[in-house]
DNA sequence: AAAGAAATTTCAGGTTTTCTGAAGTGATGG
DNA sequence: CCATCACTTCAGAAAACCTGAAATTTCTTT
């Protein structure tokens, strides 16, 4: 099999018409290239050069040129568009998703994910729903993880699972004795600490519950601390509940605009680079069993 | 820039489904593979196989693959192209001869030649000898089979044969009658039908006889009709004279200049393709037994 | 025609790349 | 849980490739 390394010689040399300059433009000196040109001869059996000045090509050396441009051409061709699909696999990921997620769903999956692209540059920023979608509509992130939220542009959704609003309260609280799911109208509005999530839930009650409250606050750990020292009970979506320990607890709600749908967000009118659709199948692949893994309901197709 | 080598060796791996058989069929270790692999899904910043078992591709894989495919089909092609031309199996192949010889000898020969190189083109026109030094010189022909002529340029000559003149005429003229071989003198210039093969016969009684000549033609058959209807003789190769049907006979000539040598022409200052010095061997390697079979006198080296 | 200049080839040795065989790791299936 | 199979890793061997210097050839000039 004759080399494309040899080829690509020689056509460079029947360019320049002589060793000097094309030692140059290859990087390499003279002798390496005559040892080339005769390793390609002698493989051809035949000379492609008149002279050994390699001003004038012979008849075999002419029909060679012209096939190894060909060649070299399809392959420079080629070899682009597999380069060029590759640097998807290694190009850069920005992935917004709420804090849950980002915390208890994301590490495992991008751990797998940047196994097989190791050359990725992955980038999360977790923030509350609302912001997740404003990042998407904006550009400023490619792939978005978050609940329902008002959105101007069309957004590509595509819904994941679902996760029931909880609360979180003391062990040794009046809502952590109540047997069953609470309802809106078991909470009062005083004793509850604010955050992100409360706000964007589309209930009257809920909206006048976050109204009366005193107190809020946007961090989960901030969140936790504030109930811990006995400041009252907070709202979260379950996954963010799971990993509590005494003396908190979290008891399940009941009611319609309380199973929260997390989504799978990404802009709908541009197209997205391989690794971000790599990222997409990757998620909606294996998503379905760890949301089991965590009992979360998951949404099916 | 990826090296083919690379896609060859991933593109068989993918084919088998693992190292171990991929190895042995391009003849090396499995380790050896191993390692290639792993370079190219370095070069490639991605993963090419779903897991460390080589069975199933992925995205990546996939896209590599069949890019690779198209690449390495591509490239067989143009390297079969390339090597067939050089081993002289393809290329165009012109040769002028003179009528007597592109008639009886080249067909043959011909057929067998193609049938070994069978994407070989090839291209035979018949003229004098004058005209087949002339198309060698030019360059309008590869290779040339004519007696003697003036050339200007060096050409290459190599002798195959001596072909005898012969009279032509019917079998009741006075000149049938005579026995052994006629010289110039037997002849009479007036009923001479004259053609392209006596004005190059290097000898003044031939050229008397020539220039004394009434009538002329250049075509062969049409000089066989002039004889047969009674109009004179005519003066040609033997080897034109080989399926004489009554009432015309041939009847040899016998002076030095009557031994007409037969040779091989090539341009003397330029290489030749391939296919041409393929060529140029087979009939100098075959020549002889065709010309031994014909009768005709083989020059020896 | 001879000297000089320019280009190429040859050669010995060094560098880089690739390969092998052995040992190691990890998945798979009884 | 062990045996097996497939792949990976590693160190050294082998092959391929490159360089710089000297020799050779060819071209140009005088």
């Amino acid at each position: 099999m004759i080399k494309l390394d040899l080829l690509r010689a020689f056509v460079v040399i029947s360019r320049h018409g002589g060793l000097k300059d094309a030692a140059e433009e290859l990087g390499r000196t003279q002798s390496a290239l005559s040892m080339k040109l005769a390793q390609l001869e002698g493989q051809l059996g035949g000379a492609l050069f008149e002279t050994d000045r390699k001003k004038e090509l012979t008849n075999l050396g002419r029909y060679v040129r012209d096939r190894a441009e060909e060649l070299l051409r399809e392959n420079d061709r080629l070899q682009e568009l597999i380069s060029d699909y590759a640097k998807g696999y290694s190009g850069r990921l920005r992935i917004a998703s709420v804090p849950s997620v980002a915390a208890l769903i994301l590490p495992n999956l991008l751990r797998d994910f940047m196994a097989r692209h190791h050359s990725a540059e992955v980038e999360v920023t977790d923030s509350d729903s609302v912001s997740v979608h404003k990042m998407i509509e904006r550009g400023h992130s490619d792939l978005g993880i978050a609940g329902p939220a008002p959105s101007e542009q069309a957004l590509q959704k595509t819904a994941l699972f679902k996760d029931r609003l909880h609360v979180v309260c003391l062990s040794s609280s009046r809502l952590a004795s109540s047997d069953g799911p609470l309802r809106w109208k078991d909470l009062d509005g005083s004793e509850l600490i604010a955050n992100e999530t409360l706000k964007d839930i589309d209930s009257p009650m809920a909206q006048a519950l976050h109204a009366d409250s005193k107190l809020s606050a946007r961090n989960v750990s901030s969140l936790f601390a504030m109930v811990q020292s006995g400041l009252g009970y907070t709202v979260l979506p379950g996954l963010a509940t799971r990993q509590l320990a005494e003396p908190l607890v979290a008891i399940p709600m009941e009611h319609r605009t309380c199973d929260r749908e997390i989504s799978l967000l990404m802009h709908g009118g541009r197209t997205h680079s391989p690794i971000v659709r790599e990222f997409q199948g990757f998620l909606l692949a294996h998503l379905p069993d760890v949301a089991s893994k965590l009992g979360l309901a998951v949404v099916e197709k």
